[in-house]
DNA sequence: CGCCACTTTGAATTAGCTCAAATTCCGTGG
DNA sequence: CCACGGAATTTGAGCTAATTCAAAGTGGCG
């Protein structure tokens, strides 16, 4: 049960170290599994359907809402957003998808796109019919259990969005955040140690139900706690040096009262 | 484009009288076709699959967080919340389901599920087994297309609640909900001038991201301004004249700048 | 009838927002 | 290479919407 140490690297991105716990050593094993699940559905999905590739750049449009719906997307690797506008005008920032997961999926009812998806960063997104898919599945069933688990993986997702932003206090829910997008980034086989957001702190408040200016401070706290740090120059380089502080962080705001009542 | 007059009732529940505008004919024509979507599906699962029935009652436990997923189900009748329970011990309403909603999609993707279902009203729900129906559906494709357009409606109502906490002040978000909500019941042929809330204040508030009392007084505000009024004796029936109302409420809340400038 | 859970309303408090100003960063062009 | 300008960020100060705390009111049900 022990980890071997890495050496450490002149700069300032080293990750720190410390003994594996059980538990961390858990979740590795964990992020590994997903990791894996992820890349066999890749290459399930390259082999059987050969989906169309695309280069897209930070700021792209992958589909609009309002467009007809033929066809599912499933990211390779990039960074995007999707964007929900309602009749009124409301601009709300709903998910943000990383490698192998789908987009779309809110197509599929009114054979329209109900969101904008935006690409954040540069990636490949591949492109699969829907008709195509769901024909190639009766012989290959294993592409509807990916769908499926796609669809659901979404559904549970969303509801964890909605929990952070219902239950969570405004610092808390920045660290939820950045401790969701580390998960991520380590269910993808990535460091979970530094991120780097490719979005404006107007769209990470936008998403998480709060001004740009409460997610700076958020953002100020975790570093004067040491919970996160900047990377020297831009404040776009999030380090965090232990992913369960966030997880203490996000407890500590839940549970103010317990002093040492004893 | 004549709507006839309904006789007045003696008692205070009668619909409010009107001209119908073509938009409001619009959108009643837009329910009906839902609704008739909805008795569609239910016929189609009823024949193709003779899914299990069964009775529940306010309180009862559909499904449980954990327990192993091995079928969907679909309301009848009845009204279902779905809680989610996070590991730090935070309670969340993250759904409420009507006649013609699926439940446990949540469960595909780790064959397990990841919230509790509980009944909120006496209602029947039926019981599908999702091998059965991965089976059926090779023969008959309109039962995934069913289980698809379901999976696309949860994900894309999912943002919507999402976008009303996120972007609404408590006050607006409580007449969206009951703007949701007698929609719902319109969608279902039932009448939306009027509900019976069949969650205290407190889930409502839990659902809505704010506290019990916070929705105490808007229901008070709502009342005061003659957008919503309770059904003499209890407060739990809400009597909505006109849903325009409400929305008219949501979006007066977003621009209260507007003045009256030239 | 009386209990208990739910609801309403008021008063005080506060978390988060708005407004404002200063600072940093980065791309562009001289 | 450096100066400049605009966009993003940070931080402070005051304000406000919503919370917390408290008390009274209401209704359902044994």
């Amino acid at each position: 049960m022990h980890v071997p140490h890495q050496v450490a690297s002149p700069c300032n991105d080293a990750p720190s170290f410390r003994e594996a716990s059980p538990l961390e050593t858990r979740e590795a094993a964990e992020r590994q599994k997903q990791r894996d699940g992820i890349s066999e559905t890749m290459s399930l999905l390259a082999e059987s359907l050969a989906p169309g590739k695309r280069i897209v750049h930070a700021g792209d449009v992958i589909y609009r809402s309002g467009e007809s719906f033929d066809s599912l997307c499933v990211m390779n690797s990039g960074l995007v957003k999707i964007v929900s506008l309602t009749q009124d005008g409301r601009e709300q920032v709903v998910g943000l998808k990383f490698r192998g997961d789908w987009l779309g999926f809110d197509g599929i009812a009114h054979n329209a796109y109900a969101c904008d998806a935006v690409a954040m960063d540069t990636g490949e997104v591949w492109t699969i019919s829907y008709e195509a898919l769901l024909k190639a599945s009766t012989e290959q069933p294993r592409l509807l259990q990916a769908l499926h688990r796609a669809m659901s993986g979404e559904i549970t997702r969303d509801r964890e969005s909605l929990t952070s932003v219902c239950t969570l206090p405004a610092d808390a829910r920045v660290a939820d955040f950045l401790h969701y997008w580390a998960e991520s980034l380590g269910k993808r086989g990535l460091r979970t140690d530094q991120i780097t957001l490719r979005m404006t702190r107007a769209e990470i408040g936008n998403y998480l139900g709060m001004t740009l200016e409460s997610v700076s401070r958020a953002l100020s706290k975790l570093a004067r706690e040491k919970i996160i740090a900047f990377v020297e120059k831009g404040r776009r380089d999030v380090r965090i040096p232990d992913l369960a502080g966030l997880a203490a962080f996000v407890e500590r705001s839940l549970a103010p009262q317990a002093v040492t009542l004893q």
